[in-house]
DNA sequence: ATGAAAGCGCTAACAG
DNA sequence: CTGTTAGCGCTTTCAT
């Protein structure tokens, strides 16, 4: 090569080594030369870790993912991590086989994305050692490692926001049951609405979809009167679905006729064209805090399972009706 | 471990290997109790082949990113094949420190979606034998190979359409017009216009964002009269900042007042509130071509770069006034 | 059909 | 500070 020995380009790629500047200098001339890069696999090899974080995550319809994996990946490349892409078939099946998958190809660490983990398939990452994390989901105090927003107490607040604002009739359409987000948002709305003795009007499943969110909301309004006045919507995505249902399908106004609140805050939420009053996920602070977990994990092991809950914000904007429209009104 | 040697084993997980039926079960029983698979790694130092494809991309903020990214990553998948995913900081930046970091995870292929490969990189990856695909993107005919579509041809249809439609003062919000996609958008625009002798009224760059689209929407608006009664606008991503300036913000119908025509055809733009009119391009076939081509090239090596372009059809829906419409308002 | 031995490209002790 | 040696977990000739 240029007359050292291998180690000392080993030395010269590895940042904390005693290595002099003049051999590095010409290694590195070499290097560029040959056009040489290490090789990051055959390092992996030996040191055990890849620098890989492995991501499953069920599609990108709902744009809340695509952003999770895009700060994700900043904030993990901040670290000289990336990410490998794993996809489940959907968010309702069990991801055993992904994740099996991505264990062979000796990630670092798991982040699980709005995706379920199975039992047996968390006891096997933390006997091979390797961190798992549920973003925006989470499995019960005894599951790993999760991080997500206060989803129960969001929804709480939605509903005080509802009754606050003089609505009579108030209907959910809740994100799919099986999933933990979407059972504690349903919970907490039931619980906010409790609060101020006001039975829920209806509930139907909106399964995260498009289709059904339409569908339940098509079925709301179908059977006999009366109409509910707001509709809270487990999810901006399918708030999206409700808003086009209602206006173009259904010729009711919003939010003169109804009310619609969703839950996320997308980006498309504060375009004008839908302006979703909306309970915001502090994705950037969730963010922060998977990769910071998942990176303390990675350092030391046997860290504790715990499980953070950050505060979300409601954001008001033009799909509900304020508790000022209603003294206005009257 | 089961008895057997090292090289059993490993047969025992290649597919075509000369193993016994017993043998192989006999591994398996063994694996499974032990909860052994084979690491990816280390046979990808041997093997020389990663089954990773680096996936450069820029932002998500455009939903035409997620949705290709969905779509690559299942068709990868179906042959095996995971994506590595690295964001590129910005659309303009030249992607060559990005793509050096990729190479040295020693991926089989390279994938650049909606993002530029400096010449110098275009040819290292050449020289280290791998395979990179330019996705709606090209780089001249001694480029990569690149897979689009077809852009001008759409872009000049549009104009067709637009004057077919009886519109007298049409504009257009380019792309990026450091981006070829941008530039033949543009340049297939006028010639469109060209063919029936009618004048491009004005033309700013929008730059792919929201608020460069709404700016120079703004800017088209403000400047003395007449109004454009078209604007064609190259991406649907900013089509909606469009239509949002113009309904919210300068009070202004679509389609009554002007059309709005987009490019690309998001999910976005089927829905009613935006009910978009656009050109749409085939993602699917676009992401079976790159997949294919890719995987060809990996294959056999030296595969002499080609330049796909599928043609691209344009969804009418309720934004832009329709050529019937014209009779209608005489 | 199976085992033995060599080596992929690198890092991590250990000497010097 | 630098070179030598061993070995990460696998696949692959080459024998048997």
């Amino acid at each position: 090569m240029a007359g050292v020995s291998q180690s000392s380009v080993s030395r010269a790629y590895t940042p904390g080594a005693s290595v002099s500047p003049q051999m590095a200098e010409k290694v590195r001339q070499a290097a560029d030369h040959l056009g040489y890069r290490p090789n990051v696999l055959a390092r992996s090899l030996i040191t055990g870790t890849s620098r890989i974080i492995g991501l499953v995550v069920g599609h990108f319809e709902n744009h809340f993912h695509p952003s999770a994996l895009e700060l994700l990946s900043r904030e993990l490349k901040k670290n000289g991590y990336h990410i490998l892409v794993f996809l489940a078939p959907n968010e309702e099946s069990d991801t055993e086989e992904i994740v099996a998958d991505l264990l062979d190809y000796q990630v670092d660490g798991l982040i699980a994305a709005s995706v379920a983990m199975t039992v047996p398939l968390a006891s096997r990452c933390r006997a091979e050692g390797i961190p798992a994390i549920l973003f925006n989901r989470h499995q019960g105090e005894d599951g790993p490692t999760s991080v997500a927003s206060d989803n129960f107490d969001g929804a709480r607040r939605v509903a005080h926001f509802l009754v606050a604002g003089g609505h009579q009739r108030i209907a959910h359409i809740s994100g799919w049951r099986g999933s933990s987000t979407g059972r504690e948002r349903e919970d907490g709305f039931r619980a906010g609405l409790q609060d101020f003795d006001v039975a829920l009007a209806t509930c139907a499943d909106g399964r995260y979809s498009r289709s059904a969110a339409a569908e339940a909301c098509r079925s709301i309004f179908a059977r006999g009167c009366p109409a509910p006045d707001a509709i809270f919507v487990g999810g901006d995505h399918m708030a999206f679905a409700v808003i086009d249902t209602l206006k173009s399908e259904l010729g009711i106004r919003v939010p003169e006729d109804v009310s619609v609140v969703g839950f996320d805050d997308v980006p498309l939420a504060a375009w004008p064209s839908y302006s979703l009053t909306t309970m915001r996920q502090p994705l950037e602070r969730m963010v922060e805090a998977t990769v910071g977990k998942l990176l303390e994990a990675i350092d030391q092991r046997n860290t504790p399972p715990v499980h953070l809950r950050f505060p979300c914000s409601l954001m008001l904007r033009g799909s509900a009706r304020l508790p000022e429209d209603r003294r206005h009104h009257e």
